[in-house]
RNA sequence: GCGUCCAUAGCUCAGCGGUAGAGCAGUCCCCUUUUAAGGGAAAGGUCCUGAGUUCGAAUCUCAGUGGACGCACCA
């Protein structure tokens, strides 16, 4: 239903007598304010022990949303956003004027009702209203409340909807955000600074992916909407601004959307010197289990049919060695023909051109992935897929770089910073070179992040971390959208 | 980008070649201790859009639009 059709929707041109009648009567439909004594949810607490069929003295204020019209009126479901409680207008309790207004609420409308408080002889606490005041006349019919709206379509695009009708939407939309100020209240607590870097970026660096690309006109310039906040983090680091920083917002990522992914996505970044990689496992699992803690209380939660625990230490294991476990195969020793020829054995499609790498993260890809269920950290990614990463301290091929995988999905990701400069230059140049062969997603030069690192970069652990698929299993979420307010969709014309 | 499925009243859904149905919501009437309140009456539709097949299309075919899911890409 809409305010915008050539003809009004016979419920809209309904209301909107209803409307002018509540003017006529001297009642505002719009009005500017409202004071309030309570939320519903304090009077099911403070009166919890009321018995049925007793009649308080105590006056309150309360404001909320109609939901429900019963008895021609007499009861009302006043929902606020804190829970429900029935509003009980008996004719005898209300004056002449207010009874006649009464019949031009509609459910939707958002009321203020005084009155006192009292528990009906069937245990419902209520309030005897004894005055009420229409605080927004609601113009557009709600969805049948048994069933709600479930049409997917119209929760993402009209979320307040959904919001409105759905409880679930709401708890959902609630722990995500319970989630996100705990691991902030955690940081925070523990001295990181959080610090807010561009969003618009002349190059886009810090992740391999394919950006945004827009104009800013007064400087005629190409921009990119961030695909990582990392390379403007790590400089904060380099400048001495504080040795832990952190930032919780949005990239972009200009590729498919999927129930894992949203072309605007929320993570958690954080740098801090003098640590490394092996500091940012133990900090993922504190953060996971803060996050965890702070809307269940426990830390097994039920995803779908399984149970998820993440109840520390997580499970550690190299990705070449599971890459052996469920392949049969160790690359680690291969040439890149090889590890290319050994992939296409195992029914891995890989590229001639991919390196050995490429070839090892396609396989872990098609074949670990997958079992990786419980929280597990896969360390020692190969070097050549890690362009910002720090050389394994033992191993050249590899490096200090982690991938945390829960439910199969990679949520973390995190390495002992790179700092040496030239080493860093020589790796975007290796970059470069992927990218001159095709790969749009290879990381381009960032000459003065190599600069920045020419001044001093002290050894650095930096984390990664999606929110969003985070939330996803925290709250048993099938899909991104539902833990995401106002999910991508294609305008409908 | 590819594949499968979905789109009918405000909402939730049935109907699947023979002129459009239910429940809830809305309207009117009855009912002042109900809570998916109840009883009665009337109303409400470009069956997503366009083309085709057919005597006849909500129904079959094709194309388009939007969505869901899977694959690809990726976090």
């Amino acid at each position: 239903m809409s305010l915008f059709e050539d003809e009004l929707h016979y419920t809209i041109a309904t209301r909107l007598e209803k409307r002018d009648a509540l003017i006529e009567a001297g009642h505002e439909p719009y009005p500017y304010r409202f004071q309030r004594t309570h939320y519903n949810q304090d009077l099911h607490t403070q009166y919890d022990a009321l018995e049925s069929g007793v009649e308080t003295e105590d006056v309150v204020r309360l404001a909320g949303r109609i939901m429900a019209i019963r008895n021609n009126g007499m009861f009302l479901d006043l929902h606020d956003t804190s829970g429900k409680i029935q509003a009980f207008c008996h004719k005898e309790s209300l004056d002449e004027d207010l009874l006649a207004i009464l019949k031009l609420l509609d459910v939707g409308d958002m009321v203020g009702v005084e009155g006192s408080i009292r528990r009906t002889p069937r245990g419902e606490l209520s309030v005897r209203v004894k005055r009420f005041e229409i605080l927004c006349k609601a113009l557009l019919q709600l969805p049948e409340k048994y069933h709600g709206l479930t049409d997917v379509e119209v929760r993402y695009r009209q979320r307040y909807l959904d919001l409105i009708v759905n409880e679930d939407s709401r708890h959902t939309l609630r722990q995500r955000s319970k989630i996100v100020s705990a691991m902030r209240r955690y940081l925070d607590d523990k001295g990181y600074m959080e610090v807010e870097t561009p969003m618009l970026h002349p190059i886009a660096g810090g992740a391999s992916a394919n950006p945004f690309v827009t104009h800013h006109y007064s400087l005629d310039q190409e921009m990119c909407l961030r695909i990582a906040p990392e390379l403007y983090l790590k400089r904060l680091i380099v400048g001495g601004l504080s040795d832990k920083v952190f930032e919780i917002n949005r990239c972009f990522r200009n590729e498919g959307i999927s129930t894992r992914h949203n072309p605007e996505f929320t993570s958690i970044e954080l740098y801090e010197a003098y640590s490394d990689y092996n500091d940012m496992m133990s900090l993922t699992e504190t953060l996971v289990q803060v996050a965890c803690l702070a809307i269940h209380g426990d830390l097994k939660v039920e995803y779908g049919d399984k149970t998820l625990d993440f109840i520390g230490p997580w499970k550690r294991a190299s990705m070449v060695d599971l890459v052996t476990e469920h392949s049969g195969v160790d690359f680690l020793p291969l040439s890149e023909e090889e590890a290319r020829q050994k992939a296409n054995d195992l029914g891995v499609y890989v590229e001639p051109t991919d390196s050995w790498g490429k070839v090892v993260e396609a396989v872990f890809a098609e074949k670990v992935e997958a079992h990786l269920i419980q929280p597990t950290h896969v360390i020692d990614l190969p070097r050549d897929i890690s362009p910002l990463s720090k050389v394994h301290r033992h191993v050249a091929r590899l490096s200090e770089r982690f991938e945390t995988y829960i439910n199969g999905w990679e949520i973390a990701n995190a390495f002992s910073e790179l700092s040496d400069p030239l080493d860093q230059k020589a790796r975007f140049e290796d970059q470069m070179k992927e990218r001159a062969s095709g790969d749009s997603e290879a990381q381009p030069m960032d000459e003065d992040y190599v600069n920045a690192l020419g001044y001093g970069l002290p050894p650095t652990g930096g984390l990664g971390l999606g929110i969003d698929r985070l939330v996803m299993l925290l709250t048993n979420s099938p899909s991104i959208r539902d833990v995401i307010l106002f999910p991508t969709l294609k305008v409908k014309h």
